[in-house]
DNA sequence: CAACAGGTTTGTA
DNA sequence: TACAAACCTGTT
């Protein structure tokens, strides 16, 4: 991948493995805003703008080396690709969101989120979690002329009722968020993102499925989006249609055994496979 | 107006 | 271990 970071900006130049809008519609993140060919992503308490000028593509931030990481900018897709190619069902797929990579974002924000959206639907997911953003009003300071809020902190979760979480629309899950942002101190501690690139992520799976409203599909996304960890396969209601399409005569039933099933299939570029499996089918459908 | 939306929990065999 | 039903709420 072929960038170079100057000032406030990297420049991508090379965009066979980088696209804006794949990165960001493919199903992984809820923190951002299009504003005309312009995007805006504010994870946790950064922001940056990203936009395209003269075949390059630019994000801009006074954070480029966060965004470097959130991005992920050094791992080399074109190779993943090139393995995942092995899969003939996956020629049009990678094809198709040729732009996509994983986002490396923040655990406590990507397990609030997808607790939230569970059984939910994107529009009202990202008005949940905006309203979330502006209860504790924490502008994130700009010069675009646009208004981003900071996620909360832990601290400022943990002061939070059901009440206020069914307010910004959480629905039941109200309940499950105050459970569990009550047990997410010693969670975080006990289980941080360093501290999980020693362990399995069989084991991190069972310990995510301990905290409310988290079941198998929402810890898998957690794992993929927030710990980095490829060997996993979550099971939506897209993946239940690609996997009818391309694998029914396994007859599997479940989506916890069809998830079993796609993992042992693409072991650990598992992840990668799951989101050019699920943009081509949800945006082709 | 019923079904659905990027599932999880709870209860029952 | 497996399956069904209930569940917030806005949209279609």
């Amino acid at each position: 991948m072929f960038y170079q970071k100057e000032n406030n900006k990297i420049i991508i130049h090379n965009l066979a493995d980088f696209n804006i809008q794949h990165i960001l519609e493919c199903g992984q993140v809820f923190s951002y805003k299009k504003v005309g060919n312009i995007f805006y992503v504010f994870p946790q308490d950064k922001l940056c703008k990203v936009y395209y000028s003269n075949n390059c593509c630019i994000i801009e931030s006074e954070n480029i080396d966060y965004f470097e990481n959130y991005f992920d900018l050094k791992t080399d897709y074109s190779k993943m690709k090139k393995e995942l190619l092995n899969f003939p069902e996956l020629k049009l797929p990678i094809e198709f969101g040729s732009g996509i990579r994983i986002l490396k974002q923040d655990l406590l924000e990507t397990i609030i989120s997808f607790i939230i959206s569970a059984n939910n639907n994107i529009k009202r997911i990202t008005s949940t979690l905006l309203k979330l953003r502006e209860h504790f009003n924490k502008e994130i300071k700009n010069s675009y002329n646009e208004k981003f809020f900071e996620f909360p902190k832990l601290s400022e979760l943990e002061s939070l009722n059901e009440s206020f979480f069914v307010s910004i629309g959480a629905g039941y899950r109200a309940k499950y968020l105050v459970e569990t942002i009550k047990l997410l101190k010693q969670f975080l501690t006990d289980f941080s993102f360093e501290k999980s690139e020693k362990i399995e992520t069989k084991v991190l799976l069972a310990e995510l499925l301990k905290l409310k409203g988290v079941g198998r599909k929402v810890a898998e996304c957690i794992l993929l989006f927030g710990y980095g960890k490829k060997d996993v396969f979550p099971v939506d209601t897209w993946i239940k249609k690609v996997y009818s399409d391309l694998f029914k005569f396994t007859n599997l039933k479940s989506a916890d055994s069809i998830s079993d099933f796609l993992i042992n299939r693409y072991k650990n570029l598992s992840g990668y496979a799951q989101q050019y499996l699920f943009y081509s089918k949800r945006e082709n459908s």
